[in-house]
DNA sequence: TTGTTATATTTGTCCTACAAAAAGGATAAA
DNA sequence: TTTATCCTTTTTGTAGGACAAATATAACAA
């Protein structure tokens, strides 16, 4: 019957998932407590508690003594962050996941420009010179990831800033395991002079050109870009 | 000490993703079983079945009888989307799934422009003229759908195709919760006559305008903007 | 060498027990 | 009556033992 060997203690996550989701349980609401589940499940508070194990770890429920088990707002990539070991990624995942940074940072142009002000700007320029004064073939990973992490602040959206940063470990692994491949493009680009550094991003921002900014930064990330289809 | 009740499980986890990091540990290497880490970390074998089955839980392992426990690669999003439930989320986090979802689907213009053959557009043509002989007002937000995903998949990025997959219901939920605020939004804009249907968009990526497409999409997603920033 | 059987190991499940925390009630003091 | 303190009881967190089922490995037979 199980082709794919699936445990009391999975069978066990996905009812109480279920009951959450039944009975319509919102953040605050408390939940059976073990010995309830392990009855209505039929099974041992071993297995029910692998399987709030589970859901406590994701951040779905919270648990305290004698208080009882309550449902709480998941923080939505506690799971993501625990999983994004570069190490343990396959190529085709990490170029995924440079395709899903090109667009986010093209695609969040709408949000930069609608909200930055003019002492985010200012901030921009504080970065930029300072990163002028290292020299663009010295920016280091975080160099870099300074810059675009301002940019998304600006553009206000919590969630991807934070998905923003655990992703941060793969590039660094990329750059880092890939050099070999990064060095020449970057080494090629600059001869024929096309390299868009922050400066040129911020002249962008600063002219209020949304569009103008946005193909610039598609070749402020070429190196990316050509990682994710000529490499292999 | 533990100003945030951190248990025992919750150690043995960050035990066992530390011993697999520290021992560059990759897709297909063995763990020590579940004894061996009992001794290790001198703690019961109940809580290191608990930390397992965490990670079992997430992808990060597997285990079978006697052939003992070994490293898979995670399919990422796994956490994600079990905590994704829309009425979990607070309306902070549904505005900002909303605002991801409008900067990828801007962002993968470049990808789309860069894959799209003959055959998807045929496609898309087909998806379109059903859609049109439904009316823009009747679409549902599964036929909304269909049309998106298409040009997901033809952007070809799985991890992002995927990541719209489980978002999915949030943005369900949000036109179904909030309908009377998005009624008047998509009368207003049809009164303005601003409405960006799939089939102009069709019409940018049928002449290759890459730019017109974007500013279209923008246009096509007002409804979720407005959402975003005039809402409550 | 190949096929079969037996053994030993390891995960999956169940059970019992107890410590620690804390809610709720009981009791005493104002 | 109200407040403060103590006690009881419930519930999670942790430990350890037991056994079934699966299966890798070794031992044995053809």
């Amino acid at each position: 019957m199980n082709l794919s060997t699936t445990t009391l203690a999975d069978q066990a996550e996905g009812k109480i998932i279920g009951y959450i989701k039944e009975n319509h349980l919102v953040p605050g609401d408390s939940l059976p407590n073990e010995m309830q589940f392990t009855e209505m499940l039929g099974i041992s508070r071993n297995v029910v508690r692998e399987a709030m194990s589970r859901l406590r770890m994701l951040g779905l429920i919270q648990s305290r003594t004698k208080r009882g088990i309550i449902v709480t707002e998941p923080p939505l990539l506690n799971g993501f962050k625990k999983v994004l070991d570069p190490n343990l990624l396959s190529i085709k995942t990490i170029k995924e996941m440079m395709g899903m940074r090109i667009a986010l940072e093209i695609g969040i142009a709408e949000f930069l420009f609608r909200n930055i002000s003019d002492k985010d700007i200012t901030e921009l320029e504080k970065i930029v010179s300072r990163q002028q004064a290292i020299g663009i073939n010295n920016l280091s990973v975080e160099d870099e990831m300074i810059f675009h992490t301002k940019i998304y602040e600006v553009a206000g959206n919590d969630f991807i800033l934070q998905f923003n940063k655990i992703m941060h470990p793969v590039f660094e692994f990329s750059k880092r395991n890939y050099e070999s491949y990064f060095k020449p493009i970057n080494e090629r680009l600059n001869k024929e002079g096309v390299i868009i550094g922050h400066e040129d991003l911020l002249l962008y921002i600063k002219n209020k050109d949304k569009e103008g900014y946005q193909k610039a930064m598609q070749k402020h990330l070429k190196p990316y870009w050509e990682f994710l289809y000529n490499y292999d």
